[in-house]
DNA sequence: TTCTCTACTGTGAACGCTCACAGAAGCATG
DNA sequence: CATGCTTCTGTGAGCGTTCACAGTAGAGAA
């Protein structure tokens, strides 16, 4: 009667103890365990048979100390930290690379690096090889950790077109341009003419692209460019309360705003609320992003949908195609005008 | 003149690099590596030196693979996924443990474990001794990941009091009975008499205790217990609205509501605007959290804050603390209301 | 037959580290 | 002067895997 696996904790069993359940060489076990080539069907089912019946897993350690790669890869947020906490974007965006990536059995480090130390450690643990690739959160320029991480030669995918990095970065992004311009043409489709914009900060895509797509309709509609019209906001609730503020000082006539995020788009309802503003009534709102924030406000805001479980799908996709060799790649994804109450 | 660290990205240096560098063994190296004792000054600093100069970062795989351990911890999320969309409490939780953790130079693993094939998956990935502990992210009881690792003898760290498991697991949680006395304490001093509660699932901590902190608060003040009082509802808001609804219908003199949790409130804020109530002149409503949804709703909710950054040290610290040897411990953090404007 | 090719299998040698052990040196104690 | 103790150092072994290589068997071609 031999020891089983069932309970004791003794000592978690190894490919040595597989193989000779089996009947077969370390080798071969170890070609079952990657792939299954140049292995016998017999050998293939009795090696399984004994996976099974050992309850034996991988010793993960072992294998990446030899083959080098770590079979992990790191999901890095250089955003300030209030982003994170606001912005539901984030949530979606880790919750399916985390998703796609165990289809792939691959763990995910989560990797905050606030502050000037913490990037500093994060960098020496991603460049020492501890992870394979690195899923980058991080919209703003001149991300240093970036920049390092691309000259170390990591595999790197981030989310959102990097601005300050050259072409040899991947990255996935929601065509921001086209979603802003999806949306004010809709506000001009609702025969509004003064058309306000509250943008994101200029050293993010979403910032710069939004407010491009903006300016494109406009012309194209013959409408003048005014920029008392044009404030910009750091995405924040505050930070569109704020401009919302200085859009009707600035602009009374207005009678329509294209809110860069619907967390910006919350704080301008209030604002709007404050002045005895109807929306959409007598002005009419569109946000940006599609997240909880534009069901919960009243009324429901009419917004642009971003694809992130798309995106998340994507970036996974792409990360792993470039560990397996393949060259960074750019994939922009279309995104959805969602017509609610708000415009 | 010899090969020197920078550029060529040809070969990590090893610890054997180190030791050639410093004129010492390996040994020294990896004691002084390890805390340093028993190693003399003069040969400490020579390692630091080849340490600095190498650019050395230890192997973790190599040294995981001889000591067991891993040096990482997970991060189990079994909450249904919508939970952790909604609600800003996850955020901040894993925020907190990501950086208590990193100051002890430890990853976090994030893992969800939504569905059956997921969680057989992770339970795997745990058990065979791939993280060292587990920060366990599950308020409902009966959890089978939780039940699993607890028997496999994992270190374990619950958010929450668990309730189905033994008393052989650590957890940290915020008083929530206490918080529930004082927010109903609170409505009786502003003079209610007639408090209904919106709680949580009865299968939570929250769930249950919250409930019964409002039922001792009552019974302390000699009201009697009215069922028509009481419903539940399981953290979203769209609960809460519905739980606004059926409280009105079967208590229409109703004058106060506690409700469990931020976002619950928000849902039972819009039920009772649509229903014609003033906040807080014809009801007053107490929520649960001090989530951002507390100052985005209107009109701002008072509220129970509960000590998440607090919470994540704490999970962290006692689950180090168990890595290291010690006991399951279980520890209770106080609340605090925060007065706003809803009562 | 003999040779070559393909499909499959087993065996040492790493990978980079820690750990146990042996041994050296210094100093106090018997 | 031996003995013990403490502090420090180097060395071999081995953690569990993969990889390169050598080797076997069987099929088909010369």
């Amino acid at each position: 009667m031999t020891m089983s696996n069932t309970g004791g904790r003794r000592r978690a069993p190894t490919i040595h103890d597989v193989a000779r359940e089996a009947g077969v060489s370390r080798g071969t076990v170890s070609r079952v365990l990657n792939g299954g080539h140049y292995v016998s069907p017999a050998a293939q089912e009795a090696v399984n048979a004994a996976i099974r019946k050992t309850g034996y897993v991988v010793n993960r350690h072992a294998r990446s100390l030899i083959t080098g790669r770590s079979d992990s890869v790191g999901f890095l947020l250089t955003e300030p930290q209030e982003r994170f906490f606001e912005d539901p974007n984030f949530n979606v965006l880790l919750r399916g690379c985390t998703q796609a990536l165990a289809a792939h059995d691959i763990p995910l480090l989560l990797m905050l690096a606030g502050t000037r130390d913490e990037r500093r450690r994060i960098t020496r643990y991603i460049t020492a090889g501890h992870v394979d690739g690195v899923l980058l959160v991080s919209s703003h320029s001149g991300d240093p950790v970036a920049e390092e991480l691309r000259a170390a030669g990591v595999p790197l995918v981030a989310c959102g077109k990097p601005i300050g990095l050259g072409s040899k970065v991947s990255y996935v992004a929601a065509d921001d341009r086209d979603g802003a311009r999806d949306m004010v043409r809709h506000l001009l489709s609702l025969g509004r003419r003064r058309i306000g914009v509250v943008t994101g900060p200029p050293d993010t895509p979403g910032g710069v692209e939004r407010l491009a797509g903006y300016r494109e309709v406009l012309a194209e509609a013959g409408l003048p460019a005014d920029e008392r019209l044009v404030v910009s906001g750091d995405y924040s609730r505050a930070s569109g309360e704020a401009g919302a503020e200085r859009l009707l000082e600035r602009a009374p006539d207005m009678d329509a705003v294209f809110v860069a995020s619907d967390l910006m788009a919350q704080g301008v309802l209030a604002a709007l609320h404050r002045a005895g503003k109807r929306v959409p009534e007598d002005i009419a709102v569109g946000g940006f992003d599609d997240s909880p924030a534009a069901t919960a406000a009243t009324p429901a805001l009419t917004t642009i949908r971003q694809p992130w479980d798309r995106i998340s799908n994507e970036m996974v996709r792409v990360l792993l195609a470039q560990l397996g060799g393949e060259d960074p790649a750019a994939v922009i994804l279309p995104t959805e005008l969602v017509r609610r109450e708000s415009a």
